[in-house]
DNA sequence: ATGGCTGCAAAAGTTTTGCACTTCT
DNA sequence: AGAAGTGCAAAACTTTTGCAGCCAT
């Protein structure tokens, strides 16, 4: 369950939030807000898409999830994780898989002494072909 | 001007073409959809925001063109340039600085060989405080 | 000449907001 | 009880699409 992380920020707990919370974790992890409320909708059907989005600005605000920004439409949001885990998706056929960067940490403060900034979020993005998809098309 | 890469690619050279292609270039390169259309209008004031969009797709499946997901609203364009030259953002004041990553190319490498996945694209991006917005926040 | 490109307007999506009602603490 | 959260509906935005006329080739 998912008390804790919103209790000990001080927010309230309710069903949606648990729900949401819960979904976003267990799912494969990269879920839309349309996705996730269609999902949500399964076990509370009364779930409203603007709760989705409200609730996924407060989990954001309390860095319990990011966002992630693959294709150009849609958002999407996983649980928060450490700077050296990142994504590469499939072009194709959509799917997401995570790959682990080790040199982030060191990334990270390279660019933050040479731009002066400091750095609170990183994030390194692929696109490509998939194995299957590359079969697919060899065979077409 | 930017005759050739639109006559190479044999696509019809039209004035919006040539501008809104200019405009990414020599702007400070990180424009959104609606922007490059205000500007634009400067110099061709009926240019719709159709045509903006519909040749910006047309730059993006030339690769002249790659989009950044920079905050959760606006996508923004520049010229397509090469792997290790990636952004961050100032979460406050949304100026964006370039840096280079010259170890993409080794990355790019290690995440096509362990997932399996041929590459096409890959961007760093990173957000946080740059040094002006810092010194304002400490004042405060 | 003719097929592609553009402008305009309307449609389709996605995200946000206002408000009355409900629920958590 | 009181403040915060929710559902519903409407609004605000961003992006796409249909179509008639225009323009590059």
């Amino acid at each position: 369950m998912s008390r804790k992380e919103l209790s000990s920020a001080g927010e309230r707990i309710t069903g949606q939030r648990l729900l949401l919370l819960d979904l976003i974790k267990e799912g494969s992890g990269h879920l839309g807000a349309d996705e996730l409320h269609r999902l949500a909708r399964e076990r509370m059907p009364r779930l409203s898409l603007s709760t989705v989005y409200r609730t996924l600005q407060l989990f954001k605000k309390l860095g319990l999830v990011r966002e992630c920004h693959f294709d150009e439409t849609h958002l999407h949001y996983e649980t928060n994780a450490d700077d050296d885990h990142h994504h590469i998706i499939c072009r194709c056929c959509g799917d997401v898989v995570e790959f682990r960067c080790p040199e982030s940490r060191l990334l990270r403060r390279r660019v933050s002494s040479t731009t002066g900034f400091s750095v609170t979020r990183m994030a390194v993005q692929m696109e490509g072909l998939c194995a299957a998809c590359r079969e697919k098309a060899n065979q077409a």
